[in-house]
DNA sequence: CTGAAAGCGCTTACAG
DNA sequence: CTGAAAGCGCTTACAG
């Protein structure tokens, strides 16, 4: 019982019913009577068979593939990814297996094309979009793949006019609770760090919420303590460093991402200062490493696992014709010792 | 001009040619008039025309996509891979999209289906294996592996009667440069840490190479220094702390993993000793994570980039009817502050 | 250089 | 409950 490459066709003639028959026993169907349906899927189990998917596919223009693209935002030659968007591909995988779907993973620049053709040509029935990027860079991306009919959900800040489907975390609630809580410890001179301008609509959020926090604390927003800094460790780490360097005084940082909160740390002892002695820090995302850093990082945590299988179910969704609405996830405050709570 | 789903045989009727003629134009066959052919491939781009895969699939029985299975050795319901494993992936789908190969990816508990049917139901030409398992549980995988005709590729220590092809760090000599290294500092009563039995040759090999390293400076492998741990922060801790505990005198370890490392630095911290001051340690990887610790880990650095561009080249090579020889890549010391150099 | 034709291996209306 | 037949959209020998 050795066949190479067996076929439905040769089950068929070992079992001694059309191949048509055998299609539909090895799916389950109703219209074969249960004995013949054993009789077929137990010979398929001993040819070792399995349906041809290009066939299935082709036949039924379902791939059952999920693509996941995720975008690196580092300029570099470098394939470093964000690890917090690594961090959700278990549960995606995971998740996807559960619903029936394969996951097609791709990993690239922004300048990349966005294989518009995953869809296309029936690689993928649907996309995820993971990454930081920068929107005015993508937005003309996701507007052709919405041109091109593409179904697709992107994690990220739901933007008003943003063609597609999103699902985020709740970044303005979280940049609230990072606020309050250095104010909560008596800080009052708090940087926002980071890419906080229209281009990083996440990070704009959170940093809505950490003037929202200042100003129920009856606080301004101080223009002199927004910082920009690109999402890397070295950038977080030069912005900081400029700003001790130029006299500029603060107690406490908030960096819209862990990465450069570790940059802030690290521009700080440099300075010879100590977190949270002199500097609070807290950062955003709570990436695998944020407990390790010395100090530990204060961070508001995304629900990576709710994000992964809240992706997947999104999208299964709309490849199965529902309804999908916008949705986001809680946040939640990881008090470790970066702060001094 | 906008189809919905354009074939090739839309495009024959809109440039006047048959559809053979349009498949060949698409795939730059020389057979085709360069006119012709550029007309041809203008209306495709035109359309947003893509070749379906499926039906491309069918017809050449490839599918042009390499599976990549990551095994999960926490036993747990954590979905948390190695990331030692998850930072190899950015150059394993680089490699695989710039020789056109699409990536699937699975992430499984080594107890599950290792997916035999990615190759037999045409979804992937062949399978890269990642993790660090138990080879006395996934050896029997690997046969019905082979036994299927299936082409695959591994990551880990080529064991002599194992099937298949893998490609490996050069394990014994990254053990004999962390331990030369702990030796080279005055250290002689060095713990190695890990499951270094025959379940995980890549352990195994790594601790050869640090008995080789011993011997060579006139030591002998001391057994009350050979302590087993599960590849865990938490055994690494556990382990190091009953050690100490139990008044067992040592001035080293070298774990074979980082993770394990980590755990070690903890509990010698926990213990009210320093790393190095009163310990040095040395782990093995470099995970991200490793440069920031506290003190910052001194291990042996395992090549990610040549790995995952040798792995997706090898499987290509094997899927394209070449051959592969195992081979190892060189692993690399990265001194940090661990080890008290 | 081009076309007509076969066929990859399925799924599913249609007929019984 | 089962079978004969059509057809999904390509690629490629074969013939010219």
């Amino acid at each position: 019982m050795k066949l190479e490459n067996p076929t439905s066709r040769d089950i068929a003639e070992i079992a001694g019913v059309s191949q048509a028959t055998v299609s539909r026993a090895l799916r389950d169907s109703p219209l074969v009577r249960e004995e013949t349906r054993r009789r077929i899927q137990q010979i398929a189990r001993d040819l070792n068979y399995f349906v041809n998917r290009n066939a299935a596919g082709l036949r039924t223009q379902h791939s059952n593939t999920i693509a996941l693209l995720v975008f690196d935002e580092t300029e570099g030659k470098d394939a470093q990814i964000n690890p917090f968007f690594l961090s959700m591909l278990g549960y995606i995988t995971r998740s996807a297996s559960s619903l029936g779907y394969d996951v097609l993973i791709s990993m690239q620049q922004l300048t990349d094309d966005w294989h518009i053709e995953y869809q296309a040509s029936h690689r993928a029935d649907g996309l995820i979009l993971l990454g930081y990027g920068d929107y005015t860079e993508y937005r003309e991306k996701l507007d052709s793949l919405a041109a091109a009919n593409t179904r697709f959900i992107i994690y990220g800040a739901p933007v008003g006019s943003q063609p597609g489907h999103s699902l985020s975390c709740d970044n303005e609630a979280g940049g609230r609770q990072a606020a309050d809580h250095l104010l909560s410890l008596g800080r009052r001179r708090i940087v926002i760090l980071g890419d906080t301008s229209k281009r990083h609509p996440e990070f704009e959020f959170r940093r809505n919420g950490y003037r929202e926090a200042l100003e129920a604390a009856g606080l301004a927003e101080d223009p002199d303590l927004v910082i920009h800094a690109d999402n890397t460790e070295q950038d977080g780490h030069a912005a900081v460093a400029a700003l001790l360097e130029r006299g500029v005084e603060f107690d406490a940082v908030f960096a819209v991402t862990d990465v450069m909160a570790i940059g802030a740390i690290q521009a700080v002892s440099d300075h010879g200062l100590t977190v949270p002695g002199d500097i609070s820090i807290v950062g955003f995302d709570d990436l695998p490493r944020a407990a390790y850093v010395s100090p530990p990082l204060t961070t508001v945590r995304q629900n990576i696992r709710e994000a992964g299988e809240g992706l997947v179910k999104a999208i299964v969704t709309l490849i199965e014709g529902g309804e999908v609405e916008s949705q986001a996830t809680a946040p939640e405050l990881i008090v470790r010792e970066s702060c001094g709570a």
